[in-house]
DNA sequence: AACTATTTATAAGA
DNA sequence: TTCTTATAAATAGTT
């Protein structure tokens, strides 16, 4: 979306990362509170920025931990890693 | 988007939770990575589906255990918890 | 799983 | 960083 079609390729300049990773944060923080709501589900979100601050989005009123240990419990059989979705 | 607006609460039918989560994971998954090559950044997103199977994207090739350690060795001032994005 | 009308996200620019 | 706007992308309802 945008002005211009962008190839996914790490962006050049160090000022273009940021103003992309600043726009680009808030939209999948807003897509995972919204799958969040809309389905019921649990979701953790963990973020670093160019600069290295984290941000951590965590639905359903649960800590990271919770949703953590869910996994921990989860069924090898059931989980599904996602490398080229 | 889509046909019509959608407001952003617990959708009332089992199918259409299953049928939203379906449709939604692979645009998250997708925005994750993303971000993570558009910016050069680590990011980690586990998401649990109306049936509990647990998805997990992790960016950069890492483990989610080296972005979780990343985590726990940043600077408290430094973390932002995302509740009303 | 596919289609497509429509809404939403965002790249570039200011 | 914040706002605008043209355009690309995601997706709701449907088949």
């Amino acid at each position: 979306m945008g002005r211009r079609k962008l190839k996914i390729l790490r962006l050049e300049s160090i000022k273009a990362r940021q103003a992309t990773y600043s726009k680009r944060k808030t939209g999948i923080v807003k897509k995972a509170k919204e799958i969040s709501i809309l389905c019921d589900v649990d979701v953790a979100l963990l973020l670093f920025s160019p600069t290295d601050k984290p941000t951590l989005f965590v639905g359903r009123e649960k800590g990271l931990s919770d949703v953590l240990e869910r996994l921990s419990k989860s069924p090898y059989e059931e989980r599904e890693e996602r490398f080229d979705p």
